[in-house]
DNA sequence: TCAGCCGCTGACACGAAAGT
DNA sequence: ACTTTCGTGTCAGCGGCTGA
């Protein structure tokens, strides 16, 4: 490798503490190309060369200009939605008078604990009121019923169901996905 | 940036039920 | 009896998200 960049360098001086030389030398493909032709040095060959050249170094400013390209347009778009957000704030981002720098959105009592909608049912079955649903669900087998029950009312997440049926977590996934294609593909022809 | 967790998917296998 | 279909299982691998 050595010998071959001092041999490189040797007839291209100009070239030398180049990155984007040293970064096309450092590709197995491209010491390949030089190193035959040095040592056959032709026409065919050295334009061979420059075009691999030309491909790297397309690369490099490709790359270079996509990556600023994102930078650019990240910060950008953070200084818009900043702006925007200084000049439209809404009614429940505003501060409050109390001096304290808190925000009308930090009195707003959490509830989250509380917003599922089937917290007094154990089964799907109890709180389904579209009939063609609970046909579909009726349908299913008592595993895959059990699955969306846990699923949907106690909102178990898949590892946490597998772990209680003693299965894996990807059994549980395949199950739940096939009980809701199920029930698409019954409701799909009920319309 | 990296590790850990979670969910999804494809490939393949097995057993039971239904069809031929 | 054999084949096909369906439900279910595991394993391996991938990608997204999140917290350290």
């Amino acid at each position: 490798m050595d010998t071959l960049m001092t041999r490189f360098y040797k007839h291209y001086p100009h070239l030398k503490h180049n990155k984007a030389v040293d970064s096309f030398i450092s590709k197995e493909e491209n010491r390949t190309l030089i190193e035959q032709f040095l040592h056959e040095p032709n026409a065919e060959r050295e334009h061979e060369l420059n075009e691999a050249f030309k491909s790297h170094y397309f690369d490099i400013r490709f790359t270079a200009y996509v990556s600023s390209s994102l930078y650019f347009h990240s910060v950008n778009f953070d200084k818009k939605h900043r702006t925007y957000s200084e000049r439209h704030p809404l009614t429940l981002d505003k501060k409050t008078d109390q001096g304290d720098g808190q925000a009308f959105i930090d009195l707003v009592p959490d509830h989250s604990d509380s917003l599922s909608p089937f917290k007094n049912y154990s089964t799907l079955a109890e709180c389904l009121e579209d009939d063609d649903l609970l046909a579909g669900y009726m349908a299913l087998t008592e595993r895959q019923q059990r699955i969306l029950d846990l699923a949907y009312v106690q909102e178990w997440s898949d590892t946490e169901i597998a772990r209680s049926m003693g299965v894996s977590q990807q059994a549980i996934s395949k199950s739940h996905k096939k009980a809701l294609n199920a029930l698409r593909t019954l409701l799909q022809k009920k319309e």
